[in-house]
DNA sequence: TAATCAATTCGATAGTTGCCGAAATGTCGA
DNA sequence: TCGACATTTCGGCAACTATCGAATTGATTA
């Protein structure tokens, strides 16, 4: 978009937009459990947007449990649920985790390697 | 190094090691705590090693929260801390936040852009 | 040696959160 | 409508952790 705007930003995915401290901080928060980071995983994984019930089996928790983390990574942005009749599916936000790893990588003395 | 190894491991930054699990759990959860954060972007921003009393002023935390927090940064790996008589001054750990993003972006869709 | 300052350790408290069983909600098929 | 199934909500328990004040260790300086 914004044409003719010589300054060009090289966004190199063109995508990720910076997160607030909020944001960040949630994000980190909900990647920070095991259990959820291995949810993540397998949605990542699942080339098509990830069942429930095949999230269960894989995590071998509690209904409940699996509901709640769930409810923990879409609050926090990082996946979308989408319902379809009876069952839900879940996928990954895109740019989300590229703006995080954007945000850590800031941090890095190693980021600017001229010196 | 490693003489005559043909195989050559293509590392871009030749330094991010991979993380096993257990190491980025600790990681994430050590990035979750917003005080905690905000300790390592001071020592970030610092261009030489803090020392804690400049961070105690910044986070406005009781020495022992700090002292806490501290030793959380440490073992998770995040940060050196260097002891020089009656001061510790930290740094961060060169390599680690890379590794970090960088298992991130592996989870994200948009890291493989073929498709 | 004594006083001082930096930082840690200890003990306690308050708040958070992962987990589950049971009950409720909602959707589909018979 | 009824029963089966997917998922959520609710209540509660147990474990973890951020926080602090007070006491302690250790190094510097008077």
């Amino acid at each position: 978009m914004s044409p003719t705007q010589g300054t060009a930003t090289p966004d190199r995915s063109a995508r990720a937009a910076r997160l607030t401290r909020a944001q960040r901080t949630a994000l980190l928060k909900a990647l920070a459990d095991p259990k959820r980071f291995e949810l993540l995983e397998r949605i990542a994984k699942s080339s098509c947007p990830l069942g429930c019930t095949n999230a269960r089996e894989a995590l071998a928790i509690a209904p409940a449990t699996l509901s709640h983390h769930i409810k923990e990574l879409q609050t926090s942005g990082l996946i979308d649920v989408r319902r379809e009749g009876k069952f839900h599916f879940l996928s990954i936000k895109p740019g989300v985790l590229d703006a995080l790893a954007a945000s850590l990588q800031s941090l890095s003395p190693t980021s600017c390697p001229g010196r």
